[in-house]
This record gives structure tokens, sequence and C-alpha cells, in this order.
DNA sequence: CGTGGCATAGTTTTT
DNA sequence: CTATGCCACG
């Protein structure tokens, strides 16, 4: 019983009420996910349910894989039988088994957000409408939300009325349904509605799952959408032990179609339920949650909770005004290295992902360490989408999309014309594309470029023999970077590019080879179908000593000791959108967001805004955030930082700088955790860039492969200095100082 | 068929 | 400002 004596009365509560429908409304810092684990462990331990029986679904795959850890710990008689994972990927598997019965394959294919763009792209060219009123951006949207909300093509359009618009979005929507479907794939909302739709349709395969799941727990329920919230309530429905964590003052993604009434409404979908709140904050000081509390207070559709704690006052939260949107970032990373904790210790976060560039600029002066969390997800980069697509089409060719996306990279001289014409004839045969390549023969009008085409198939085909033969997928990658030239094609693109590609593809391989040396039974598809469904949280390499710099929403499930919430401006945060929106739901989630921020901080909480700053190009003026003058005066201390006083700060002495800080690591009373022997996957977000140089104009340099040179001109470049050096050998050339490792001479 | 240049449009957040 | 898309030229 020991375990649980750690759990305070409410949390030991949600852990013994196992039976029937429960909701726990658990704060921020509340230890929400201890209550989970715990409630699994007692589940097992105590009421002797069998593992097998316990589904524990969460959002992100870090989320899933740190509840399996804690679970792991905790559960004695096996923890690996309970089913610990996402919704995605749990859909995935139920799909993966049973989706024949509604008319797929089992083999088919994941297809992301820029799969998608690709086939909407080509519809609304098909379908002749004007790219103005249908940008597909809008369009994937309308679809998407539809998805969300468990409307079918044919409802759409009777939904639609008479409103002409409506009506061709659902013709849209029915093609591209088509379209996957014809291409064995299905996207994210599909993995969930698709199981809705299997567990409706088919009463064995639903009987199956809600007898295998007699206990569901879903973490942030506040989240979930309608068709999350129907999939949970079919699975449910048997046993009805469904218990679900969230917060509604979290609720954040209802952009994506989370259905705050699903939180809110859960006492009237299980009449039944017991609802417990976790008051209780373990995470800050009573100051920072006090200013949680006032700002979330001026939101109307929510439960009425206070969050407390037993932690002392802590220092009082600062908001910091400055004129310029460099000097707010100046300020913050100044502060960061006056405060003097290790890096990791601190997080800097914004609204929008563009607002990261000033602060990594600044980082990158001060030589203060930094993880990049968002903006370009690693599995979108272009090196990684090409790569990945050969292995999908070595895996099975049926991938349509990705077999083109490589039938011409590299250059093969096969051109959109030869493709169009062998997509025509495949479709008109009923082949997939791949299929129509080795056919290629066989089509008509392709005459010289058929050749082509078996060419690539063979070189395919050649892959397919080499994993057949036992090759791993380290082997395979290797061999497709040279055979297909690819490594050579990247070289001809120019030297940082190609270097920084190549490192990509590196870690793309070392992820391979991590996943393969840790299965019993590596496949590439298995491989291929983790990699579809991460998240760049899931990234998140936590154990090295930087300071993180990331979106509100990336934030969400963190903690840091110290916190600065930038941009807190109106117009930028809350965005304009909420603010003239006439939707009221769209400001108070914005606010949401800023109680989020406002309670990832332990110790310390910075608020900083600036009143001008540069978007797209023009100089925007912007009043202090709503959200600053909902604080009451007694808890935040107000600074104006001036142009005058920032020059009085830029004159002190340096700040100590990184190499002696990494001293302190290990002293600190936070982030003990050792760096690892072998660097985490995630490296490709992290932006290590030279401090300062050693060399300067007119200095002589060595570089490893074009020899010796001449230094022109140094330019800092934002995230990396970009250095042009003409060598005596191969003339002058462009590069990236921390990739080219310049030697001075 | 490939490339390079120009024009235009877009900016919230992402499983 | 930047990324993407389209068009015209080689």
């Amino acid at each position: 019983m020991a375990i649980y004596d750690t759990l305070n009365s409410m949390q030991k509560e949600a852990v013994f009420c196992t039976e029937g429908p429960l909701l726990v409304l658990a704060g921020a810092g509340s230890g929400k996910t201890r209550v989970l684990t715990h409630r699994i462990a007692y589940l097992i331990e105590e009421k002797e349910v069998n593992p097998w029986n316990i589904l524990a679904i969460t959002f992100t795959n870090k989320a899933a894989g740190e509840m399996r850890e804690r679970v792991d710990k905790l559960v004695e008689f096996c923890p690996e039988s309970v089913w610990v994972s996402t919704f995605h990927s749990s859909c995935v598997r139920i799909l993966r088994r049973f989706i024949d019965r509604i008319g797929y394959e089992s083999n088919f294919s994941i297809y992301d957000t820029d799969d998608q763009k690709t086939v909407m792209k080509r519809i609304l060219k098909r379908m002749e409408l004007d790219p103005k009123q249908f940008r597909e951006r809008a369009v994937m949207s309308a679809i998407s939300s539809a998805k969300n909300e468990l409307i079918d093509p044919k409802q759409f359009l009777e939904n639609a009325g008479g409103d002409w618009r409506e009506k061709k979005i659902a013709e849209v929507y029915q093609l591209y349904q088509e379209e996957l479907k014809k291409n064995n794939a299905l996207d994210f909302d599909d993995l969930i509605f698709k199981t809705v739709d299997l567990f409706r349709t088919d009463a064995e395969v639903l009987d199956y799952y809600q007898e295998r799941f007699r206990y569901i727990m879903v973490d942030e329920y506040q989240d979930t959408n309608t068709a999350q919230f129907v999939l949970i309530h079919l699975l449910a429905n048997k046993y009805k032990n469904l218990c679900v964590v969230g917060d509604d003052d979290q609720s954040i993604y209802r952009f994506r179609g989370a259905n705050i009434q699903n939180i809110l409404g859960f006492e009237e979908a299980f009449p039944d339920a017991r609802v417990i709140k976790l008051e209780q904050n373990y995470r800050s000081t009573m100051h920072i949650l006090d200013a949680a509390n006032a700002v979330i207070r001026n939101n109307k559709g929510r439960k009425d909770k206070t969050l407390w704690t037993a932690n002392g006052d802590g220092v009082p939260v600062v908001f910091c005004h400055y004129d310029q949107a460099y000097e707010e970032a100046e300020g913050i990373v100044n502060d960061i290295l006056k405060d003097g904790r290790p890096f990791q210790d601190y997080a800097v976060l914004y609204r929008t992902n563009a607002q990261s560039r000033l602060i990594e600029e600044k980082c990158i002066s001060h030589n203060v360490p930094y993880r990049l969390v968002g903006g370009i997800n690693f599995y979108q980069r272009k090196e990684i989408k090409d790569i990945l697509s050969y292995l999908k089409t070595i895996a099975n060719g049926r991938d349509d999309l990705a077999v083109q996306r490589i039938i011409n990279v590299p250059k093969r001289g096969i051109g959109a014309a030869s493709i169009a014409k062998v997509t025509a004839w495949a479709s008109e045969q009923g082949l997939g594309f791949y299929e129509a390549c080795v056919r290629a023969l066989a089509v008509p009008g392709l005459a010289k470029s058929a050749g082509k085409f078996q060419a690539f198939v063979s070189q395919i085909e050649e892959f397919r023999q080499m994993l057949q033969g036992g090759s791993d997928l380290k082997e395979l990658i290797e061999a497709i970077l040279e055979k297909t030239g690819y490594r050579e094609e990247l070289k001809a693109e120019g030297e940082i590019e190609a270097q920084t590609r190549l490192e990509n593809i590196d870690e793309l391989v070392s992820k391979a080879v991590d996943y393969w040396d840790n299965q019993e039974h590596p496949t590439l598809d298995e491989f291929l179908e983790q990699v579809a469904l991460v998240a760049d949280i899931d990234q998140m390499d936590d154990s090295e000593n930087r300071v993180t710099l990331m979106t509100l929403h990336s934030a969400k499930g963190l903690e840091f000791p110290v916190v600065y919430l930038s941009g807190m401006e109106d117009g930028l945060f809350p965005s304009s959108m909420a603010i003239f929106s006439d939707d009221r739901a769209d400001l108070e989630e914005e606010r949401r967001l800023a109680y989020v921020g406002i309670t990832r901080a332990k110790e310390r909480l910075v608020l900083t805004g600036a009143r001008r700053r540069m978007v797209n190009g023009e100089t925007r003026f912007a009043k202090v955030s709503r959200f600053v003058d909902e604080i009451p005066p007694e808890l935040i201390e107000k600074e104006q930082k001036n142009t005058y006083e920032r020059r009085n700060e830029q004159a002190k002495p340096t700040e100590p700088s990184w190499k002696q800080r990494q001293g302190q690591l290990g002293v600190s009373k936070f982030g003990m955790k050792s760096t690892p022997a072998v660097p985490a996957f995630g490296k490709a977000f992290t932006v290590e860039k030279v401090g300062s140089l050693d060399y300067g104009p007119g200095d002589r340099v060595r570089h490893i492969k074009f020899g010796e040179g001449t230094v022109m001109s140094v330019q800092d470049g934002g995230r990396d200095f970009e250095v042009r050096v003409n060598f005596d050998k191969v003339g002058e050339k462009k590069m990236f100082a921390s990739f080219a490792k310049l030697q001075k001479v």
C-alpha cells in the first residue's frame, strides 16, 4: 500500500475510484500523471484487473512514453500488457487488424499534411476552381473539421444546403476521399474517423475491443475532438469504466477541432459520473498561481476551481516592457545570463513560431546554447521526405505519392509530361503508379522515356533484394544515397546546403539504426509507421544544458524553473484574429493559452513585450497585452526597459560564457541529468553555432576539403555566421561557420 | 526537360 | 520578409 501514501487525499480518491465513469479535473501541476499511473497500478495490484484489459490514451508520443516508463516502474505484474498509446497509434493498430472489414487493405499508408496538400492541389486543379476562392489550406481545414465532427462527404453536401461554395467543397471532399481510397491511404483525421466507422458498422469488432478494454483512461481529455469522444464513448459503453483526466482551463486546441464541451458536459454524457477536482499545485510558487488564477478568472465558460499550493510565495512576477522587439530578445538573453542558473532551467515561450528568430539571434550572439522546438518538423524536410519516399517505395510501392516524389529525384530525365502519361494509363488500367512504371513499355506514347522508367524500377528492385538479403536500414539508406546519385546531386547544390541535409539524413539513419537494433523483428514497414506518427515535441531532448525556445502550444505539459512569456502584446498575444473575432470563445482560448504559459513556471515568471516590432517587413505598434493587465498590480512588478537603460546594460562586462557555465552543471539544484554519451535524436532541432570566430576578413584559413584560402567576409546570418572564403585552389565559396570548421593558419 | 527569374501571396497554434 | 508558384527561356 506504500506507494499510495505519497498521494494527497483527492488524488487517493481518484486512484481508488475504479468503477464507473470518473472525471478528474486536474489543474496545472496537480499531479495528474501521478494519479493516472497510480490508478493503473492500483487496478492491477489491488483490484486484480488483468493488465491486458487496461487502455491508457494520451495525445503525444512523448506523454505516452513517459506514462509507459512510469507504469513499468510502478507495476510489478506484467506492466507491458497495459496498452499505453496515443489516439492515433491506437487507431492504426486497430485498423491494421480490421480495416478490411470496411473495404480498405490492411497495409494502408498514412498521408501526412504534405501528402494531403499534394492530393488536394491536384483535385482543385482538376475541378478548375478559382484558386482565390478555394485555397487548398482553407478547403483542407474545412474537410478536416468535418472529419473531426464525423461528417462524411454525403452529409457535408446535405448540410451545405443552397450554399454554392459549400456544395463545391463537399464535392472536393468526395473526390479527395475517393483519391485516398484509390491509393489505399488514410490521412491523420481518417485514422480516428475510420476507426469509429469500423466500430459502428461491425458489432463484432466493437465487442472485441469493448471486452478487451474494460478499463479506459484518457489523459488531456480537454483536447479531444468529437470523433475522439465518440471513439472513447463506443469503447467504454459496455463496462463504463472510463476515467478521463483533464483541465478545461488548458483546452487550447479548439482550432483543430477539440471540443471543450467534451469535458464541460461529461456529467451529462455520463449521468452517474463522479467528479474529483485536484486543486493543489505542486509545481509553482503562490505568486505565480495567483497570477494564473487572476487571468483565467476572466473566462466565462469554465468549471470553477482555484489552484493553491503549499509552496511559498516566491518572487514576484515581473513584466518588462521594451521599445523594440529586438531589445526584448536582448533583454531576455541578458536576464538569463545575469540570473546564472544552468541554461536548461529556462524556457522562452512565444505565441507564434516566427518570434523565435529574434531570440535565436540574440542567443547566438551572446553564446547562449538553445534548443528550438517546433518550426518545420524534421520529417517534413525535403531530404528526409525524399529518403522516406524511397523507403516507402521499396517497402511496397503502393504509395503513389511517394513513388511520384522520387521518380525524378535525383534527375533521371523523367519530366512532368511522361509522369502524366503514366499516371493516366495507370488509372485507366486500374494499376498503381509503380505497377505502371514496371510496365512502362506498354504505356502508349512514352517512346524513349520508357527506358528511364525501367531503369528506375530495376534500381528499386535492387534495393528490395538488398533488404531481403539481410541488409539493415543503414546499409540500405547508404546504398540509396550512392547508387541513385542522390549524394552527388546534393553536393552540386552547394557545400552548405549539402552538409546540412546530409547531417539531417544522418539523423534519420541513427533513428533507423536505433529502431533496427532495439526491435526483435524489425521491418521496414513498421519503421515507416513509427516515423509517420511522430511530432516535434516527441523528439525534444531535455538532457542537454540548453535554453528551450518554443511556442506556448508546445509547452503544454512541461515545466521549467524560469519561464519567459515573450511578445505580451495585444494583436500578437492575444492574436488580432482572436481580438476581432465576434466569437468570444476565440479570446477565451487565447486566455487559456496564457494560463498554460504562466503555469509552466516553477519559481520565476517573467513577462515581456515590446512597443514596436517588425511584422512582414513593416513596423507594428502594439499595446501591452490585456492579459498582463489582468494580473493585479500587487502581484506584478512592471519595469520599463527603455533604450537608455539598455545601453548601460550592454556596457557591463561580458557575462560568464557558456563553457564556464557548463561547470556549474551538477552543482546546481536543478537539472542534474548527465548528458548521454550518444547524442540523442533531435540534434537536428538544436542549432549549435560557433559563438565567436577566431578569424575575420583578411585572415588565412584552412578547410578540410578546399585547402587554404583567404577570408573575404563574415556576415551574421541569423542562425550562423556566413563566411565567404576565396580558396587558392577552388576559388570563392560561401559557407556557414559551424559546418565549415575552418582553422586559422 | 530543366533552370532561373519574377510575381504574388501569406502569417496562429499541430496531433 | 520569405516561400512558393508560375512562366519563359535555353
